[in-house]
DNA sequence: TTGAAAGCGTTACCAT
DNA sequence: ATGGTAACGCTTTCAA
């Protein structure tokens, strides 16, 4: 392997020319650069990762810590993952992969031997170990989440407001004024991160500020929309319009509860997914969404954390991204006037 | 940052003693050991990586190409890389992901700068470019999966063959005779490795060995299985086993598609899936299955990996690991002897 | 059993 | 505009 010794002998040049040549920190002749490069070029050299990162104290790399325990869909933070480390890639860095139970341990362990410059947290719960982590290591964090104590950290997480406001608008503007949420099973609520409450929360606040009635449901089990859709045509009968907002495999069978209740989408009913994660699959959800989707995100993390990194504070502990909208005909106008 | 001075100075030995002590690559008397790992552990102490790596030429790191283009599940894909990563934690590494357009340009960037000691290729195409790489540069890799040429290539993959004969054994267990598979759709080969023809040719060998005539349809697009069973009771009416190795997306609506010919799993028809990878998702695929299990594959593909950065003398070209079979119910017994 | 010191290959400061 | 060189923090050889 060429060291940089090599070249400054091929090019005839002192080390630290060539060194200054390749990373453009102070100003070359066109002359000397050019020979510089000529013979970097000529031996392949690169210069060894370990090296620059001893002594420029940067190694250039970022970590990501997404813990995968059983009870969370993988794809969906692998998803992440991926992003995070396309858009790391676009900021000339790269991605170490922490899993599992290394998601705390390897945190520790890659901050506390600089392994990594920074870290990227995914899949963040409601009382998150790495919260208080961050908090006690000299080293740059960002949750893609927001856990429940933001204190002195950096998030970054999808506008859930903003996506719960933009579906009713859609679904009023449309003529619906009997609409209804199915919220996410009960127990999710208490290991994941805040955003389900924040859902439902704006969804009957927004609602009650239009002057119509916030209906929720909750489906009974994390694969079935059954249950949701009954509960909901139970507390009101008329509901034209479905907010959803819950486990991907409950909105996957929803039109088929639908269907069942001798209802279709968009003809009796329209539907509309706020902040569902699209899988990476090939089969998105069949509605229309405003999704959380990764590539919207994870840019927006890494840059958070990459100005971090270079001694750059942000300018909030919560930067909050909003969705885009994406139509796949699931709304329609209402059929005729509902009365309030 | 505590560096290996503190410790020293802390402890009351010299550099290399901390270094021995921590590391045992040499005896150290127990009261000294003692002194060092609690001065160590009193300064939080941990050696700083690059530095490491750059006295010890070794980064410990090893980096996992997937290219993830469009036309390949890329869930599956980051199932490897997951396994990938949670094995070579076990070996002591950690692994960096390389994704994208970055998977070879990536390769190449992280071998020559010896940012990783070593590589698992991922989603090995028959004709890929890394092979190529592989073969020109100093730097340990070994694939997940078999492309055309395995020329001084280092290979890890499921033993398919094994697999097919696996499901055909267990299909005339249970007293079927009149067998057909469902192949992948034509595209696939192209592009993909060769494991889809593999399957195929062991298939047929197998059959013709056992005195049986192999019945082979292949689906006429990506995501439905309906010509794919049509094709084979063309053939062969009296079909009675089936052994599915195509696209997930065909097998997932396999049952259906029988059905639809007044069929039923397993009364009419006994069906195993050979060879497939399962998603990493909750919903596996609903027959018995002999999987292409990463948590098989990618733990052998590491194991070899690291004795290649260590040194080892090199392994076979191909490894081959046979699959576990999974019971789901789908095999019953042949209602009628059926003549041959 | 331990210590001293020579690298490892960069970066960046101090000169010129 | 360029060169010399200390420093980065470790591993490992050579000595004792």
């Amino acid at each position: 392997m060429a060291t940089i010794e090599d070249v400054a002998r091929n090019a005839g040049v002192s080390i630290s020319t060539v060194s200054y040549a390749l990373s453009g920190k102070r100003s070359i002749s066109e002359t000397t650069k050019r020979r510089v490069l000529d013979a970097a070029a000529e031996l392949g050299y690169a210069p060894r990762a370990s090296a620059k990162a001893l002594a420029a104290n940067r190694s250039d790399i970022i970590a990501v810590t997404a813990p995968l325990h059983p009870d969370t869909d993988p794809t969906a933070h692998m998803a992440f993952a991926m992003e995070v480390t396309i858009s790391a890639r676009g900021r000339d860095f790269d991605t170490l992969l922490l899993v599992q139970d290394d998601a705390l341990a390897g945190m520790k362990r890659s901050a506390a031997s600089a392994l990594a410059d920074g870290t990227i947290v995914l899949d963040v719960a409601a009382h998150d170990a790495r919260a208080e982590l961050a908090r006690t290591i000299d080293h740059p964090v960002v949750f893609i989440g927001v856990p429940d104590d933001t204190e002195g950290l950096a998030c970054v997480d999808l506008d859930f407001e903003f996506a719960i406001r933009t579906s009713i608008d859609e679904l009023v503007a449309n003529g619906h004024r009997h609409i209804a949420l199915i919220g996410h099973h009960p127990s999710t609520l208490e290991r994941e991160a805040n955003y389900p409450l924040r859902i439902e929360r704006e969804f009957k606040r927004y609602m009650t500020e239009l002057g119509l009635t916030p209906v929720v449901a909750h489906p009974t089990t994390d694969h079935d929309a059954t249950s949701a859709v009954s509960e909901i045509f139970r507390q009101q009968p008329g509901t034209t319009g479905i907010v959803v907002s819950t486990a991907n495999q409950v909105a996957m069978n929803l039109t088929a509860a639908l269907n069942a209740e001798g209802l279709s989408v968009p003809a009796d009913v329209s539907v509309i997914a706020a902040g569902m994660t699209p899988a990476m699959s090939r089969t998105p959800l069949p509605f229309d969404a405003l999704p959380l989707d990764p590539a919207l995100t994870c840019p927006v993390a890494v840059d958070i954390l990459v100005d971090l990194i270079q001694g750059v504070a942000p300018a909030q502990e919560v930067t909050l991204v909003p969705p885009v909208y994406q139509s796949r005909g699931t709304v329609a106008p209402a059929s005729a006037p509902t009365p309030a």
